[in-house]
DNA sequence: CCACGTACATACTGGTCGGTATGTCACTCA
DNA sequence: TGAGTGACATACCGACCAGTATGTACGTGG
């Protein structure tokens, strides 16, 4: 009863359990009063921290779905060779992903599935992780270009959203064959991609 | 009152409407009273023809999504250059698909996202789609070797995978953007791709 | 020490949803 | 010709959902 008085705390708690079950049935078909079962938290509290579903679903976009993606891409920019990581990362990426996250599929492709084809106030923010991650794979190209890795007569920008539109491929189709053979081929035709931009 | 008695005509109207609302809206959120509005059929009439709700998106699956799809990759697997034939095709592909396309996705795409990651009923002919359209792009991948178009050093099941994927993701990323400029760049990366294919 | 705002808690509402129960009418076929 | 069935039509139900109204307790600044 009293040690409840933790705002920021119980805010985390909404905006992960929300997450969840974002993650796991998407944004319309999540239960405001499921999130509060899981949480042990009441509709009050959550309508004190949250002005109404909406802006908890965006609130879960930008602090939590945005954070992940990020980590994922930006490890690639940061290496001495940025192809060669990325080459590495996708072939460790096909094994490392558990059954779960497969069912699941990427969180990101999720939500912009669903909800950036209808709604501009999501798209807004959806279109952003889009845009800094191709920004990132634009930036790792044109190192690895710069450095002698890539080779040049392809335009980063090209190859970077084809990347993120292969990867996002990738996890959709995961979902309906839900077989790992198909992920790990799929992967593999990816790499085959990525090979072909060695200089 | 006495002309309505057509009940192919009936069902057929229900399917499409309901097509089109899946397609608007993911299968959870069509509703079946916006479906009898769109159609000026009776609910009676739908739980006439159709069990249930799931029954009507498994038979809009079947019957029209299926045939959506087939469509598509068909005419490429009876050319004779498979894989230059794919090239026209996604190039032409890039330029011909309007804007309301590009918010709306593909269908099948949409469909895989929303229900083949957690419903195993719907799963099943999803896969179903996703396996005859492999099956289609292997036959036209080994077509393109045997002729001599395609280089042989390659796996037409991870190749046919990889392209079912990739062209998944462009869709996908097309309502994040929803900006023709990133949708052509994403068939370039593919036809990029493709390119790398030849013998 | 007390007033006030933050941080909750509880009970409830209106609306929409999928689904059902029941009725009706046309047409076929014995 | 009338019994039966296929093809609808209408009215209604319980469940659930997002959102709200209202109440309460903590803790901190004055």
């Amino acid at each position: 009863m009293n040690a409840r008085r933790q705002p920021d705390a119980t805010r985390q708690r909404l905006l992960e359990a929300a997450f969840a079950e974002m993650h796991r049935n998407g944004f319309h078909a999540s239960s405001l009063d499921q999130i509060l079962r899981a949480t042990e938290v009441t509709k009050g509290a959550l309508y004190h921290h949250f002005r109404n579903k909406k802006a908890l679903g965006l609130a879960v976009i930008d602090e939590v779905v945005r954070p992940w993606v990020e980590t994922r891409w930006r490890p690639m920019l940061e290496a001495d060779r940025p192809l060669e990581a990325a080459i590495a990362y996708v072939a460790e990426h096909a094994r490392s992903v558990d059954e779960d996250m497969l069912a699941l599929g990427c969180p990101f492709a999720n939500l912009t599935q669903e909800l950036a084809g209808s709604d501009p106030v999501f798209r807004e923010p959806l279109f952003a992780i889009f845009f800094e991650w191709k920004r990132g794979i634009m930036a790792g190209v044109r190192k690895s270009q710069d450095i002698g890795e890539g080779r040049r007569d392809v335009d980063p920008e090209d190859v970077a959203i084809f990347i993120i539109c292969a990867i996002e491929g990738i996890w959709a189709m995961a979902k309906a064959s839900r077989c790992r053979e198909h992920f790990e081929a799929s992967h593999r035709g990816l790499i085959h991609y990525l090979e072909s931009m060695r200089a």
